[in-house]
RNA sequence: GCAGGUGUAGCUCAGCUGGAUAGAGCAUCGGUCUUCGGAACCGAGGGCCAUAGGUUCGAAUCCUAUCACCUGUACCA
């Protein structure tokens, strides 16, 4: 709408101007759907932004999309012609081309193979998966990947308890999902190291043994990792968690070795005294940084040089997006330093999405103490009380049924949650009160589907069929009441744009969230089915199907659906 | 020390490519209460936008300094 009316005054104006023109939102008190303020034409053209105002405003009397130009001080209101603003607002597109032929590689989750998931891997995929969905939305080519951590010295003291005190236990003997399994061998290695520190000297030979591949110790690796990977799997499932494809860091190790003595013959990084191979980011006011250690064995960082690498040769990637937390951003700043310098791709190539950590009221979670959130035991208290509040409501529907829809809800509670506030924060997580369906929340998103939903079928009418077809309302049967809708849904593009461009799904939890607002606040005041006219039900019909489709769309970028019921 | 981040209502947070009277939710108080399904809607109170300067016609937003908290800082991940 806003570049249809820039276009109208390109014809008639200079376009130099039309250019430093901006729009914003009319404010509570006045009436009109649109703002243009002149402020920012006032020195060249050494007018006042009324007489700019007046100017404009006769230039615009006899544009056809708008019924009139209200002057207001500096700022000209407008009030969009009814059948040419509707007509935009039900024909907004869901997506865009803007990253048409870019092929995006999205790397999260990067679970450890010693232990499950946990709240802080919950922001992870809440992010990986939005900024997945909304880079792809957007046009963008996506691959969704994935790095396990599946090898060091917390897997070694995971496999000594487990030999140690287990008794060849499994998942399935005891019961257990298999990656809590691991990760109560993992404490335990905790306890009984406090009892006995001695412990701490046999993980160096377990760690050898394991690189010389000896039948034992290989073996039970292989085991237990895979007993995390089916647990994590499970999980990951359940969350809508997925991955074109997982890389390994077993699978990497050699070739980012590889990497770093290739560096170091020519000449990219040297050798310290101890043996160690460092890279010199003292230009980029860095310091100096170990590529691999003195013992010749791996780091992270030689992981991921050749991890990268390999997924350019597998994608051919413009963009490689890492989904890390935020305390990392020194290390991936050295690592894009380093396959920069490597001559693998430039730095561009690379970014670091981070966020800050999810912390406790009472601090840091640690794994040590206990204190870590688990992903599995949230998602269950959340699915159980969203599915108390179910049978209350809809006791009638069939025990799966309402399964699915707590989980459904349980999704988009946490989700959302975790991604209305800006990535870069730190979010302290209160379990007593902090995931909440009352309110501003995903609950409340999803409720606003499922009526919009309920309205068509009460009026027996397929709803996707309805809105494939635009000959059923008529533009005209619009009144000023639909007006504060339309202006919400031409709102769509830009939102989308800016999310996708900052990377930032957010904006898009704030939109959805107006929208949601703007929707609730009109049927509470407004009938569709009981409008006045049969024409004004029609439209309405066909706007509130429209706001379905938004509604439904963004939540496909957040990662929630909307129930059938609830 | 240096680098990065954060500081907005009692609480949790939007707003930060500068624009009219700074917005939500929770909590508190009051209303809608024979409804297209109340996980909803309407309203009230509640703010020196950390502090001090600066740029601008205009600053929560940009610049500088200060304070507070968080994170990182050469072979952990």
């Amino acid at each position: 709408m806003e570049q249809l009316i820039l276009d109208y005054l390109t014809q008639n104006w200079s376009a130099d101007h039309v250019a430093k023109l901006n729009f914003s939102p009319v404010p509570k008190g006045q009436s009109g759907d649109l703002a243009v303020n002149f402020f920012a034409l006032t020195k060249e053209l050494g007018k006042s932004p009324i007489e700019i105002g007046k100017e404009v405003a006769e230039i615009l009397q006899d544009c056809p999309l708008l019924e009139k130009a209200e002057q207001s001080g500096p700022y000209l209101n407008l009030f969009f012609s009814i059948e040419k603003f509707f007509e935009q607002a039900l024909s907004t597109q869901l997506e865009s081309d803007l990253l048409e032929n870019k092929t995006i590689v999205v790397e999260y989750s990067g679970p450890n193979t010693n232990k499950p998931l946990h709240l802080g891997h919950m922001r992870n995929h809440a992010l990986g998966i939005s900024v997945s969905n909304l880079l792809e939305s957007a046009g963008g080519n996506i691959k969704r990947v994935n790095i396990i951590n599946d090898k060091g010295l917390a897997l070694a003291k995971t496999m000594l308890a487990y030999d140690r005190f287990q008794n060849g236990e499994t998942p399935e003997s005891a019961d257990k999902k298999p990656d809590q399994f691991v990760g109560d061998c993992y404490v335990q290695y905790e306890t009984e190291y406090k009892k006995n520190p001695e412990l701490e000297k046999e993980l160096p030979e377990i760690m050898r043994l394991w690189e010389a591949q000896d039948p034992k110790w290989y073996g039970l690796w292989r085991t237990m990792t895979d007993w995390v990977l089916e647990g994590v799997e499970q999980t990951y499932t359940r969350q809508g968690v997925w991955f074109d494809k997982a890389y390994k860091e077993s699978d990497m190790y050699e070739e980012g070795k590889a990497m770093a003595y290739d560096g170091l013959e020519r000449g990219v990084f040297y050798k310290s005294e101890d043996g160690a191979i460092l890279i010199d980011l003292e230009e980029e006011d860095l310091g100096q940084k170990a590529v691999l250690r003195a013992d010749g064995t791996a780091i992270y960082l030689t992981n991921d040089l050749a991890t990268d690498r390999k997924r350019y040769e597998d994608y051919k990637y413009d963009l490689m997006i890492h989904v890390v937390a935020d305390e990392q951003a020194y290390y991936f700043k050295t690592l894009f330093i380093s396959l920069e310098k490597l001559g693998v791709l430039t730095r561009e190539h690379f970014h670091h999405l981070s966020y800050g950590l999810v912390n406790l009221p009472d601090g840091r979670m640690k794994s040590r103490e206990g204190t870590v959130v688990d992903a599995d035991n949230l998602m269950d208290e959340l699915s159980g009380i969203a599915k108390a509040e179910i049978s209350t409501r809809n006791p009638e529907l069939p025990e799966a049924e309402q399964h699915k829809i707590a989980e459904q809800i349980m999704n988009g509670a946490w989700k959302f949650f975790l991604l209305r506030t800006s990535p870069n924060k730190t979010i302290t997580f209160d379990a007593k009160k902090s995931i909440d369906f009352q309110g501003a929340t995903g609950p409340y998103l999803q409720y606003a589907g499922v009526r919009i939903k309920s309205i068509f079928e009460k009026e027996g009418i397929d709803m996707t069929d309805y809105m494939s077809q635009t000959s059923n309302y008529k533009l005209s049967a619009f009144t000023d009441s639909e007006k504060p809708l339309g202006v919400k849904i031409l709102e769509w593009p830009k939102v989308l744009t800016r999310s996708a461009e900052g990377k930032n799904p957010t904006l898009i939890v704030t939109y959805l969230l107006e929208l949601a607002q703007s929707w609730s606040s009109f049927y509470a005041e407004n009938s569709v089915l009981g409008a006045e006219t049969e024409e004004l039900k029609q439209a309405r019909l066909a706007l509130a199907g429209k706001v379905y489709s938004i509604l439904e769309k963004g939540l496909e970028i957040l990662g929630i659906e909307i129930p059938e019921r609830m």
